[in-house]
DNA sequence: AGCCTACGCGCC
DNA sequence: AAAGGGCGCGTAGGCT
C-alpha cells in the first residue's frame, strides 16, 4: 500500500456540527414506510416510527432542519421519493455507495456490496451476489426491495441501521477518517444530484440538432434509411480501392488498400490522415458522417430528447477512479458538434464551469513539489511549466507532463519526460512510486481514500495471451507494466474525481436556495448550471464559491489554485 | 437469434 | 528500459 503523501492535516470532518439522522426503509408495497431516528454514530433514538406516507414523512422532517438520511440506495429510493417531495432533501448517506467505498479501502473490491450483502457479511452469512444493474427494462418496482438482497423475513431497517453503524465504525478506524468521510458525504450527495440531474435533464433543441444533422447529411431519410450521402460516399470509396468493400469493416478496408500497394497498421483516421491514398480522404469523410449518423443521428434523438430534455442515468462511482458513468445516450460524450442543441430555454442561461487543468494541479497539490507549485500559481501551468523547462515550448510541456501522468515512455515524449524528471523530482517521483507498486500488484488510494483494485489473481498469466513477440518483455513484464500505467494515472485520476465531487455537492448545497437554478450536467471536471438570466451571476459566484470549498475540503491549506472557468451562455456551444 | 470480442471513435 | 489513463457505444464478424 503506498499512500499519498502529504505534509498537511486532515479537513474538518463533513459536517462538524452535530446533525441528526434518519434511517429510512420503505414497505415492500405501497407508498408507506418506517423511520428511525439515530445519533450521529448510528445509534437508535427511540423507537422507529411507521408512516402510512413516507414522501410526505420526509419532507415534513427535512422542513424541520435537514437530517443526514440513511438508506440501502439513493439510485433506487431517492429516484422514487423525489416526484412526490416537495424539496429536495440536502444530505444522506447511502449504504450501497460506502460500502463499495469502504470494500475497496479495506481492499476486499470483488464483494457485493448491496445491504443485503453488507448486512450478511456482518452476521456471518453467506453473502448474496450483487443484482444486475440495467436500465429502462429493469424489474418492476414491485421487486425493487428485493434488489437490496435481503434474506427473505430480514427486517429492511434494522438492516439499515446495522450497515450503518457498523460503516461508521469501518470510516473511523480508516487511515485518514477524516477524508473517508468527506469522500463518503460525497459520493452520497452526487448520488442525489444525479437522480435530480436525471429527472430534470440537459435543455436539448430537437430543432437545432435536427439543423445540424441536416447541414451534415442533407434531409433526413424516411423510415430507417441512411442518408444519401453515405451511399454516395460509399460508393465513390469502393471506386478509390476498386473493390466492393464494406468502409465500416476494418479488415475489409486494410486489405483493399493493401491490394493497392498501401499497407497501413490500422484504419485509424490518424492513420488515414497521413495517407496520401484517394481513397483515404473519401473514407475519412463517410466515417466523420457515419459516425454522426449512428451515434448521435435522429434515432439517438428520438430515443433520448423528450419534451425538450436529454435526461441520461447517471452511474455514480460507475468507474473505479470515481468518475461517473452514464447508462444509456451517451452522456459523457456529447459531440462538441451536437452541442448547438444544448440551449438554455427562453428567458434562461447556461452557466458553464470548466475545471482548467485539473489534473496536473492535482498533481502539484499532491506532491507540493516546489517547481510544479510555482508553475501551476501562474495561472496557466504548461505556460509555467515551459519557462521552468522547456524554453517556453508550452504544447511539449504539455505533452511531457500529459505522457508523465499516463505512463508513456517512448519516442519524443518519454525525452519531454526525462527533462521533468530534472526539474520536477518530487511530483515525478510521486508517479514513480506508484507505479512502481502497481506493477508489484498493490494498491493506491486517492486523497480523500478512494482505493485502486486489485489486478486479478491470474493477472500476469491471463496477458500471456496476448500477442507478444515485441522486444525482450516477457507477457509477465508487460502486464505489470500496463498495471503500473494504471496505478499511476489512478491517484491523479482518483484525486481528480475526489476534487471534482466535492465542487458538485458544494455546488448543489448553494443552489438549493435558488430553486429556478438547476444542475443539468456533469461530466468529470466540468458543470452545467440552468437558471433564469437574471439568476446567472448568482450561480456564477456559487460556482467559484464551491471550487473553493472542494479544493480545502480535498487539499486542506494548499498553494496551488484550482480555477474554475465560468462561462455564462445561451448554448453550450458558445462555451470556451 | 443472442452473445462475445475486436476495432474505432466520441468525450474527459 | 519500459510504446498512452478512464469510459460508452456502434458495427463487424465469429461463436453457440
Amino acid at each position: 500500500m503506498t499512500s499519498v503523501p502529504s505534509g498537511r492535516p486532515d479537513p474538518p470532518p463533513a459536517s462538524a456540527a452535530a446533525s441528526a439522522r434518519v434511517a429510512v426503509a420503505p414497505d415492500p408495497v405501497g407508498p408507506g414506510g418506517r423511520l428511525q431516528p439515530l445519533a450521529d454514530d448510528g445509534t437508535p433514538l427511540g423507537p422507529p416510527r411507521t408512516v402510512p406516507d413516507l414522501a410526505r414523512a420526509v419532507a415534513e422532517r427535512e422542513a424541520e432542519g435537514p437530517p443526514r438520511w440513511v438508506w440501502a440506495a439513493t439510485d433506487e429510493l431517492y429516484a422514487r421519493l423525489l416526484d412526490r417531495l416537495p424539496v429536495r432533501l440536502a444530505r444522506c448517506h447511502d449504504l450501497k455507495l460506502v460500502e463499495a467505498l469502504l470494500l475497496g479501502y479495506e481492499e476486499r473490491h470483488a464483494r457485493p456490496r448491496s445491504l443485503g450483502a453488507a448486512w450478511a457479511r456482518l452476521h456471518g452469512l453467506p453473502e448474496p451476489a450483487d443484482p444486475r444493474e440495467s436500465g429502462a427494462d429493469d424489474q418492476p418496482a414491485l421487486f425493487a426491495a428485493d434488489r437490496h438482497r435481503l434474506p427473505p423475513g430480514t427486517d429492511h431497517l434494522a438492516a439499515v441501521v446495522a450497515v450503518h453503524a457498523a460503516q461508521l465504525g469501518r470510516v473511523a478506524e480508516a487511515g485518514h477518517p477524516g477524508r473517508l468521510r468527506v469522500l463518503c458525504a460525497a459520493e452520497s450527495a452526487g448520488a442525489l444530484a444525479a437522480v435530480e440531474m436525471g429527472r430534470d435533464g440537459l435543455p436539448w433543441s430537437a430543432d437545432e440538432h435536427d439543423a445540424v444533422l441536416t447541414s451534415l447529411l442533407g434531409p433526413r431519410p424516411a423510415g430507417t434509411a441512411r442518408p444519401e450521402v453515405l451511399g454516395r460516399l460509399t460508393e465513390e470509396f469502393q471506386r478509390a480501392v476498386g473493390a466492393p468493400v464494406n468502409p465500416d469493416s476494418p479488415a475489409q478496408v486494410l486489405a483493399a488498400f493493401a491490394r493497392s500497394g498501401v499497407a497501413l497498421p490500422s484504419t485509424r483516421s490518424h492513420v488515414l490522415r497521413e495517407s496520401r491514398h484517394p481513397a483515404a480522404a473519401v473514407l475519412l469523410r463517410y466515417k466523420e458522417l457515419s459516425r454522426i449518423h449512428s451515434a448521435h443521428g435522429w434515432a439517438w434523438r428520438e430515443q433520448w430528447v423528450r419534451g425538450g430534455r436529454f435526461r441520461p442515468e447517471y452511474v455514480v462511482g460507475g468507474v473505479v477512479s470515481g468518475r461517473w458513468a452514464t447508462r444509456g445516450g451517451g452522456a459523457l460524450q456529447i459531440p462538441r458538434l451536437l452541442r448547438p442543441a444544448v440551449r438554455a430555454d427562453p428567458g434562461h442561461r447556461l452557466v458553464v464551469a470548466d475545471a482548467g487543468q485539473l489534473e496536473p494541479r492535482v498533481l502539484a497539490a499532491l506532491s507540493g513539489d516546489p517547481g510544479l507549485v510555482r508553475a501551476a500559481a501562474g495561472g496557466d501551468l504548461y505556460a509555467g511549466l515551459a519557462r521552468a523547462a522547456f524554453d517556453g515550448d508550452r504544447s511539449r510541456a504539455k505533452i511531457g507532463l500529459l505522457a508523465a501522468m499516463y505512463g508513456q515512455t517512448g519516442g519524443e515524449a518519454g525525452r519531454l519526460v526525462a527533462e521533468l524528471r530534472r526539474r520536477f523530482p518530487a511530483a515525478m517521483e510521486l508517479l514513480e512510486a506508484t507505479a512502481r507498486t502497481g506493477e508489484a500488484g498493490g494498491t493506491v488510494r486517492s486523497r480523500l481514500g478512494r482505493t485502486s483494485p486489485r489486478p486479478a489473481d491470474d493477472w500476469q498469466q491471463a496477458a500471456a495471451g496476448a500477442a507478444g513477440d515485441e522486444e525482450d518483455a516477457s507477457p509477465a513484464q508487460r502486464a505489470a507494466r500496463a498495471w503500473g500505467r494504471f496505478t499511476r494515472n489512478f491517484v491523479v485520476q482518483a484525486s481528480a474525481a475526489d476534487w471534482a465531487l466535492a465542487l458538485l455537492a458544494a455546488l448543489r448545497r448553494r443552489l438549493a436556495g435558488s430553486p429556478g437554478a438547476r444542475l443539468v450536467f456533469f461530466v468529470h471536471d466540468e458543470v452545467v448550471v440552468h437558471c433564469p438570466a437574471a439568476l446567472a451571476p448568482v450561480v456564477a459566484s456559487a460556482v467559484t464559491d464551491a471550487a473553493a470549498e472542494a479544493t480545502a475540503l480535498v487539499f486542506g491549506p494548499t498553494p496551488v489554485p484550482f480555477p474554475l472557468g465560468t462561462q455564462v451562455v445561451e448554448c453550450y456551444a458558445d462555451a470556451k
